[in-house]
DNA sequence: TCTGGCACTCGTACGTTCAGAGTGCCAAGA
DNA sequence: TCTTGGCACTCTGAACGTACGAGTGCCAGA
């Protein structure tokens, strides 16, 4: 609302964003005095008082008691991102370090690795990379091997790299004839496609064979179109629960639930599902969903190998992040991962 | 040596288990008086204040300042577990628990997946579980797919369900017969052999084909062995890291290095190598290598499909454990997925 | 060899005090 | 109207002293 912003003139935007920075160094409450000299602010100490009596009504931010100095909120932190921040570039040494760190991989596993623990590194907070999405993908190769008579392994692999396999249990023996016309007839149709337009392309496959093939190709059919749809298969990979230490002073009690909330993929999928693809997303303390993550936040964003993302990777620290550099550094590892993730 | 079993009689046996029981349910040092009320040993506690100052004296337990109780150390443990202590055999209810939530696995990474978690939360400590290892596994299957005129895909099957690909870049372009060919002869020796076995016995391979497919086939079958030969690939799952919040009260020293550990495969790996093959191994300590882990004890077992076993899994806590339900615990585990394994 | 008694040690909990940081408010000045 | 210096007030945290109690070691007696 235009009165909230007009509570809030420069100077005021200037103090909280003072407090944050203070507030994020130190780990401790600031206050006035202290502020107005580590930064020139040229007004006194009172000045700076009533423009945080002014910040603390409208909640931005808070004291823990009475005799003590302010914190930000999550309001505060809210604002500070959208309002006062600006991404901090990584430098010029740190991003080839960042693209030697990467060139290094052999697959995508290691792809992965590599990236969730520089990330890690980087922000010395936890990392969390989601391996590329089936869904956004698009088909490089359908390969059927018959196994036994009447079992066919199906392996799928796609443009990033990534290879799904499973096994078939047809309802009849299985001749090599037919199984090599299958193959050739589906990646001729599916070569190249995005994973989710695949099965409309098939559907008519069944009726190009024989009668008595028929089965076993609808078999073979609905295990591929059921490893394509499979969401459930999405993984993720973590590094840097050991930063979780460093997370404050009251500690057990943040850290358990954060710990048991990085064990459960479905949670940290669906966090990162929040994610908007393109842009950077920061979710911050009890913006987020699940409760055991109330008082941290989640910087996350897209990558992908082309203009399009097809997975998110992203940060788990607490609220009391340095948030500028943090966004630089998810940024700027985005940024390269897509980049190795289309050479390939 | 003779002396040190003379000094430890039937009484200070029992006096030293009493102290390991009651200091990991209560985690407070324990003193005499409370010792004689909970466990009825049939004397007074000026005596187990003297059978203390022996156990003191041999090193088996220690107290933290003059005026407080005892606790076990390294040492003590150790003799808890090898002669004082029996392996805590699981319930029926148990039994069948663990049974039924193994039963659901639909394919190796869900066995893994299942066992880790299951092992954690009976124990309520850090779970670790190798993947079966490479090594020690049969080829079930060898496949060879073309993908590009002068790229091959490789992928190696094995009897515990564990599926490794590779891509191969070929010197030429590679023909469909020579392919089907040389995967039909790969699979007729290689079958059911164990892995590292493969390369002597396709050794002459090359020598079979025609003076120009052979660099071709030779690289197939060092990307082939260089597979099978990959100890890298070993893989480890973790579960239960959030109940390291249950650890000590100084927190975060102890509980950062293990963290550090757990997120060092390589590390993990190592220490489940120095479990015995068949035998459970129970490391305390100091006993630990790694020195990140020394207040932690690390209880292990290998488990495979038949006698033999083919990877290890294990379970991470504080020394303070209770050894023998941990042990029931792993033992049973262990026993059922490698039925598990063996049915599939 | 075991036991009861006793003096001793030492850590912890508790209450008190004190200094310092930080605030809010007010009246005067720009 | 906004800013500033001054001042009284509040509250936390550290420091200190005390009292308590748990636990021990030792000794003399059974």
């Amino acid at each position: 609302m235009a009165g909230e912003v007009r509570q809030l003139d420069e100077r005021k935007l200037a103090v909280l964003r003072a407090i944050v920075q203070d507030y994020v160094g130190t780990e401790e409450p600031v206050g006035s005095k202290a502020l107005v000299e580590r930064h020139n602010l040229g007004v006194s100490p009172a000045t700076v008082r009533n423009d945080m009596a002014a910040l603390e009504e409208e909640g931005y931010i808070h004291q823990p008691h009475t005799s003590a100095g302010r914190i930000p909120t999550d309001k505060g932190y809210r604002l500070f991102v959208d309002k006062l921040a600006e991404i901090k570039p990584m430098s010029a040494p740190e991003r080839r370090a960042i693209r030697h760190f990467l060139d290094g991989a052999v697959d995508l596993d290691d792809v992965v690795a590599r990236t969730v623990r520089l990330l890690a590194q980087l922000t010395r907070q936890v990392a969390v990379v989601q391996y590329p999405s089936l869904t956004r993908s698009t088909v490089r190769h359908i390969e059927l091997v018959a196994l036994a008579p009447a079992k066919v392994m199906l392996v799928l692999i796609t443009n990033t790299g990534r290879v799904e396999q499973r096994m078939v249990d047809c309802p009849g023996s299985v001749g090599e004839t037919v199984l090599a016309d299958l193959r050739a007839r589906i990646n001729a149709r599916a070569a190249g496609r995005r994973l989710p337009e695949v099965p409309g392309l098939l559907e008519e496959l069944p009726a190009l064979f024989e009668q008595a093939d028929r089965p076993t190709v609808s078999t073979v059919l609905a295990t591929l179109f059921e490893t394509l749809a499979e969401q459930n298969e999405e993984r993720i990979m973590l590094a840097g629960t050991a930063n979780l230490t460093r997370f404050g002073h009251d500690f057990p009690l943040t850290i358990q639930p954060v710990l048991e909330a990085l064990e459960e993929q479905v949670i940290l999928l669906r966090l990162l599902g929040e994610t908007a693809d393109a842009a950077m997303t920061v979710r911050i303390g009890r913006e987020n969903a699940y409760e055991g993550l109330n008082s941290t936040s989640i910087v996350s964003v897209g990558y992908g190998s082309g203009d399009e993302s097809v997975a998110k990777l992203g940060v788990i620290g607490p609220t009391r992040m340095d948030y500028p550099g943090t966004m630089g550094a998810v940024r700027a590892v985005a940024r390269y991962v897509g980049q190795i993730l289309a050479e390939s």
